[in-house]
DNA sequence: GTCTATAGGGTGATAGAC
DNA sequence: GTCTATCACCCTATAGAC
C-alpha cells in the first residue's frame, strides 16, 4: 500500500470506515534531507536511488514506499531550495527597506549567510538554469510574488538614481550581474579558489566571505558613483 | 577491429606487410564535436551515448568503434575544454605584458571573447569542480606550467602594489574572485538575467557583454583603488 | 567503415514476506 | 513500516554481416 500524499501523512482506511493520520518524519526525514545533500551537490543526473538510500542509512525500496519515485523526490526537494534560495528576499520584503542602498546592504549580508550555510545551493540552481528545468514563476506562489516586487522596486531605485545623475548611467542589467556575481561567485568556484589563489583552508575561506558583507556593497556603490 | 588510437589515426596492415595512416577526419570529428556540445551543455551523466549518436547523425556502433568508450570520449572532450579554458591565458604570457593593468585588461578582453564564442564553457568547468573530477594540474603540461607563471606574477603584482599603497589592502582572493566572478558569472546566469533583469534578447546580450570588457577593469581599479 | 542485433550489466520501481 | 528478491527497462559496449 502506497501513501496517498508524497510526504508521509498518510490516511489510513480503519476499520468502520475511520480515519487517523499518522505522523512519522523521522524516515521519510532521513531520506529527503539524504536526498537534498546528494542532489544538491551534484544535480539528478549524477545520483542513483541507491546512493539516497545508502546515505541515508535505508533500505532501497523505502524510498518509493515514501515518496514513489526519484523525479518525485527530485521536485520535491528542487521546491525547497529554491524557496530556500528565495527565501533570503522575503525577509527584504517583510522588512520594508527602502532605499537602494538598504536593500543592497540587507541582500548582501543575508545572502552571504545563506551560502554560509549552504554553499552548494549556488551549484544546484545554475544546474537547474543549464539544464532548462528552472520551473517558470508560479504566480499561485506567494514567493514568486514578491521576488517580482523585489526585483521592480530594485530596479526602480536604479533607474530613479540615474535619473537625479547620483550615478552612472549603467544598465541595470550589470548592476544584478555584478551583485549577484560578487556575492555567488566565490561560492560556485571556492575550490578552485581555495587551491589556486594561495593555500586558503576551509575557516579562512569563510572569514573572507564574512568581510565580503561589508566589501561587496561598498564595492557596488564604488562601480556606480559617478566619476 | 579497433583503431589503435583514439583519434581516427588507423594503421592498417596490408598486404606484404606495408603500413599505410589514414587520416579521415569527417565521422570523427562529426562524434567529437557533438559530444563536446552536449557534454558541455548538460555534463556527463546527463547525456547518454544515444544522444550523442542522433546528435551526430551517426549510427551509435561508430561512437565505440572511433573512441572505446563513452569515457574516453568524455575526456577527450574535458581535455580540448580545459584547454580551451586556459588557453585564453596563454597569449598572455607569451604577449609578456608585464604590469597588474595590462594583465588586466588582455584577461578580461580575451576570456570575454572566449565565452562568447563558448558560453557553455564556464559550467562545463564549474560541474567538474563540483563533482571533483578536475583532474590535477599536469606538471608535463606547457599549458600548467604557463598558468601557474601567470598566476604568481599576478599575485606578485597585486602585493606589490599594495605595498607601494597605490591600491588598498586587500586579500588576493577577493581580487581574483572578483575579477572572475564579473567576467564568468553573467555567462553561467543568463537565461536568468536575460529573463528577469529586463526582456533581454540574445544580441543584447552579447553587445552587453562587449561593453564589460571597457567597464570591467575600470571596476577592478575602483575597487582596489585606496579612497 | 558502417550497419543490425544483441549481450551484459546497471537502475528505477514493485511484489510479497515479515 | 521495513526488508529481500526480483522484474522490466534502459544504457553502454560489442559481435558479426555487409
Amino acid at each position: 500500500m502506497q501513501p496517498s500524499s508524497l510526504y508521509k501523512q498518510h490516511d489510513f482506511t480503519l476499520g468502520k470506515g475511520k480515519k487517523a493520520t499518522v505522523q512519522d518524519p523521522s524516515t521519510a526525514e532521513k531520506i529527503k534531507s539524504a536526498a537534498k545533500k546528494l542532489f544538491t551537490k551534484k544535480g539528478y543526473a549524477a545520483i542513483r536511488t541507491r546512493d539516497i538510500a545508502e546515505e541515508a542509512g535505508i533500505n532501497l525500496a523505502l524510498l518509493n514506499y515514501y515518496f514513489r519515485s526519484k523525479k518525485k523526490l527530485f521536485d520535491l526537494v528542487m521546491k525547497e531550495n529554491i524557496h530556500l534560495f528565495l527565501g533570503a528576499m522575503i525577509e527584504n520584503i517583510n522588512n520594508n527597506p527602502r532605499t537602494f542602498d538598504e536593500q543592497l546592504d540587507f541582500i548582501v549580508d543575508h545572502y552571504i549567510d545563506l551560502l554560509l550555510q549552504n554553499p552548494d545551493l549556488p551549484f544546484f540552481v545554475l544546474n537547474l538554469l543549464q539544464s532548462g528545468k528552472l520551473p517558470a514563476e508560479d504566480k499561485d506562489d506567494p514567493l514568486f510574488r514578491n521576488i517580482q516586487q523585489l526585483r521592480n522596486s530594485f530596479l526602480k531605485n536604479i533607474q530613479q538614481a540615474m535619473e537625479k545623475g547620483k550615478v552612472k548611467n549603467i544598465h541595470p542589467l550589470h548592476v544584478i550581474a555584478n551583485m549577484m556575481g560578487l556575492i555567488i561567485f566565490p561560492f560556485i568556484a571556492r575550490s578552485l579558489l581555495m587551491a589556486r589563489a594561495g593555500h586558503i583552508s576551509r575557516k579562512e575561506f569563510e572569514e573572507l566571505m564574512i568581510e565580503r558583507k561589508k566589501l561587496i556593497p561598498e564595492w557596488i556603490r564604488s562601480i556606480m558613483r559617478a566619476p
